[in-house]
DNA sequence: ATTAATGGAGAGTAGTACTATCTATTGAGG
DNA sequence: CCTCAATAGATAGTACTACTCTCCATTAAT
């Protein structure tokens, strides 16, 4: 145990905790206060960890995910489940009307097949919303704008997916690929936004 | 403040705390125990809320960032300050080398003029390295194809932003519209992968 | 034989974001 | 004028999350 908290960079007492929280699967037992830790649980721990710190999700979250991900035997399976887990809890009451109509706009002009009622889609009507309530309309007018760039975004991920070979890898890749995706295309933008910024202000090359 | 509260949809004790915490301007007292509050201190609590729920910003956070931004006099300046607080803190160890030159090739490829050093660069080399630690290099492959989705979004930004006509507006849209974007983007991903899965899965029109 | 680590369990801690209670006013209605 | 609810201000308490510490009996390593 010692040994995998040195790989882990995690504390004996993180990974005692994780134990006891159903985070990690138990070690195969040699004695009663002996077992030993092999590289699946190492590489659990840095899922978790990755769940935790990049995607910052809560640990009862990253419980659920686990267990509905291990029992899971589809890629899309996986996939949705990860979008749940990363949309977090939408409360259950009506969703705003224009935003909702706006949305379905921008989705029929991409041409998206895509699960109206799903935690996502009800997610994407609430920023929606928000973003009206705030009184940002001239983003709200360029939703398919937006909508195109996220377009290309969700293909590359489905391509980069597709990649893999064992169904086991590829449900792995689809988790944290999800999560450690989000951060990369967050900073991208926003080196993006430095770089136009800079046009603006006139220090073009 | 009864009043307040009721149009902010907030406690009063909430707002008290909010006063005590510096996250609210105090109003123009009346007498010692009455204080007037108007649609500016309503605002004010809208984009504390958005900060703290939409971006899930601590609040001492949100307190640097409504004291830079009221000092700050540019719309760059503002996008600054938004970007700083938005990538979170970094440790101010060293960075991967490798994920520091795969993200330079990336960029040199876009033709971006950014900042090095910047938070929002250092940020985006650690989300390589993390990849590249979790054994995504399928994923790190593509930093290009990602780059360029970036960049619509980050060109898109600035061009909502460059609408607005007067600069505390504009200042004001700049910190909402990075907070708030950011959901809407996501979600919008999440609807394109549930599109593209939907292709693979052989749901095609 | 001694020392150090282990598994297990419970209690304790630090940080965040409130929430409740108290006090001394004070404004408004009857 | 009197009462009563509301207010500003301050302090203490609460709920939750994510650990961290301490203890124990047991056992592996030297």
């Amino acid at each position: 145990m010692a040994e995998l908290a040195r790989r882990s960079d995690l504390s004996v007492a993180t990974i005692k905790y994780y134990l006891r929280e159903g985070l990690l699967q138990p070690g195969r037992r040699t004695s009663v206060n002996q077992a030993v830790y092999d590289a699946a649980h190492l590489e659990r721990l840095r899922l978790v960890r990755a769940l935790a710190k990049v995607a910052r999700l809560p640990l009862h979250k990253i419980r659920e995910v686990i267990q509905a991900v291990s029992v899971e035997s589809s890629v899309l399976g996986a996939m949705a489940v990860t979008q749940d887990a990363l949309v977090g809890d939408i409360e259950t009451g009506a969703l705003d009307k224009t935003a909702d109509e706006a949305l379905t706009r921008a989705i029929e002009e991409r041409g998206w097949r895509c699960e109206p009622g799903s935690p996502a889609h009800r997610a994407a009507i609430r920023a929606v919303a928000e973003l009206q309530a705030e009184g940002l309309g001239a983003l709200v007018d360029r939703l398919d704008d937006y909508a195109q760039a996220a377009d290309s975004i969700g293909r590359i991920d489905l391509e980069v997916v597709s990649v893999v070979d064992s169904l086991e890898a590829m449900i792995r890749g689809v988790v944290l690929g999800s999560v450690l995706r989000r951060p990369l295309l967050d900073t991208f933008v926003l080196l993006a936004q430095q770089h136009y910024a800079n046009e603006l202000h006139g220090n073009a090359p």
